[in-house]
DNA sequence: CTGAAAGCGCTTACAG
DNA sequence: CTGAAAGCGCTTACAG
């Protein structure tokens, strides 16, 4: 069935159109037994106002536009999600369509599942930094097409379109790199253990280091900020204080990594070679700027906008695209 | 006059509402006298296509949300503009109003202006962190409240909404900060010349050295970027090899120069002591993190959504929102 | 080639 | 307390 419309509701429930529109609008002078006809109806259909209709009337979007120039977009790219952002921000431009932030409330589930029903927008993008299950859950059943930035956890429904990096061979290669400069005492500051991605690097590194030879070193869990990192690194020296190499699961571990590991009095790359993940501005910043592994995060929102863009548009695209991961040699290895 | 609709395009080119629709929608077959008509009143009366009425008919939103989490918005603050959007996504949030991304494109200025004519949002936000002169010229006359975040260059009409950081106070704090360090030779990595922000930066740094008996330094211009900072702060050492502070106009430019004033062999703060602007992610990931001029970027986004919500709303709110600027002490200086 | 009319889905003033 | 009807602004199938 096509969304349900109030005139649904109203003949569901045996009113007229008038009436189920003031249960609806919260009224209180309503008959009781009808007030719960129309309520009842209207959750079974999953009935949600028509944005465009209320709009018309109201003449009012309940919208405000965030105004900023290209480069500023531009200038996005501190962190994961920004950098995500603002590739989605681009391939919508040029596909002509407007992005809509929606945040996601942890208070509020069903917020954003309601304004899908309501037809405001086409599609959705979900940039999935941390596993947010919950919010997964509630888009599943979607109206609209939704398109994921890294693989979610758990059911979303047949046939879902993902966008990815890949972690697995990105981990390849941290190991790699760091078994080629020489280093055979290997630690690993990893992400949150229900995250995917940071396990899927993980087992590449494990492989990579495995296959030439060398015991994999201490593992510590991490929740990809800085903080965590110097925490990891610190419990990392801890358990293994002639570790001469680390690879941490994101460039905000990996600089706070440093930053301890320079306070214990190790020179970076000299006594350890340190290599990151993701490839983000405090990558560049830090002293030495890191070795890291670059996920295509720009390029991964792009793909996500044209994907579905094409989806909407009803042409057929390959639905799940996992783009390369490489690695960038800067002076922490 | 309301917004002109279809009707009126019509009855002023003298033609029935269906043949205005054919001639807007680029038909070719209308009467080359009609078509040029109705193209002149729609130009005249500033006619454009009712974003609501459209959406209804066509059932198409020619929108896409990006869901995400509220603690990956919180992650947003590796720039100047990340923080102040997030601040904005925030305030907007709690108004129970949608955030709509808006970028503006250099080759297409009339887009924006456009769109704010289709009734697709209630007010903008402008974030402005570069001078974009026509960009402000552009919205200029803009049917719905805007709202500035960081004073506008030229004529934004009366009374506009500006929220912006007490900059002269924050060249004042840097100054302050580096002469009672004991320095003596302060020089200065300032923005470009034509934004009022930086050059009010400038004014409080220049103040404040004067009145402390101490004479200017030399003075570079950047554009907010590290690579700007590394040639600023090259150039800098060329004009006094002697220096022993520095304040840069942003903190991407101060950790340029951290980098170069490394490797020339100064320690810092040991040699040279340096001051940034902004304190953003990359003030606290360099080595030594940066001791720098706090703007309060993400309470400057969320004042915006603020006075703009309530403007909409037709409260009275003060128009004009300075806020302060803090110095923040790390290990730089 | 042009116009009168229907209908997208909603809300509310009006009549009962 | 409830319903029939008007109207927000647009586009397009239909009739001429």
């Amino acid at each position: 069935m096509a969304r349900p419309t109030i005139i649904d509701v109203a003949k569901a429930a045996g009113v007229s159109r008038a009436t189920a529109a003031r249960v609806l609008a919260g009224a209180t002078n309503v008959d009781p037994v009808m007030t719960s006809a129309v309520e009842r109806e209207a959750r079974n259909l999953g009935y949600e106002t028509n944005f465009a209709a209320r709009m018309l009337r109201g003449g009012r979007a309940g919208a405000i536009g965030l105004v900023l120039a290209f480069n500023e977009i531009g200038s996005l790219n501190g962190t994961f999600f920004a950098s995500a952002l603002k590739g989605a921000a681009k391939g919508l431009a040029a596909g002509d369509v407007q992005p809509v932030l929606l945040p996601a409330d942890d208070e509020d589930l069903g917020r954003i599942p309601k304004f899908l029903r309501s037809g405001a927008v086409d599609g959705v993008i979900v940039i999935l930094q941390h596993e947010i299950t919950h919010l997964v859950d509630s888009l599943a059943d979607s109206p609209v097409p939704v398109a994921w930035i890294g693989r979610p956890h758990g059911d979303v429904g047949p046939d879902p379109i993902v966008i990815d990096a890949d972690n697995h061979t990105g981990g390849i290669l941290a190991a790699r790199a760091l078994v080629e400069a020489g280093r055979r005492r290997i630690g690993i500051i990893t992400g949150p253990p229900d995250m995917e991605q940071a396990n899927e690097r993980t087992r590449g590194w494990t492989e990579e280091l495995t296959r030439s030879g060398i015991a994999p070193g201490p593992m510590v869990h991490g929740d990809f900020t800085v903080d965590s990192g110097m925490a990891a690194m610190a419990r990392l020296l801890q358990r293994d204080p002639d570790l001469d190499g680390v690879f941490a699961s994101s460039d905000l571990m990996a600089s706070g990594a440093l930053r301890v590991l320079q306070a214990a009095g190790r020179r970076v790359p000299l006594d350890v070679s340190l290599v990151g993940f993701d490839d983000v501005l405090p990558a560049t910043t830090s002293d030495p700027p890191l070795t890291t592994v670059r996920q295509p995060l720009e390029d991964m929102g792009r793909t996500a906008a044209e994907i579905l863009i094409a989806t909407i548009a009803g042409r057929e695209v390959e639905r799940v695209q996992i783009l390369p991961t490489t690695l960038v040699r800067r002076e922490s290895l």
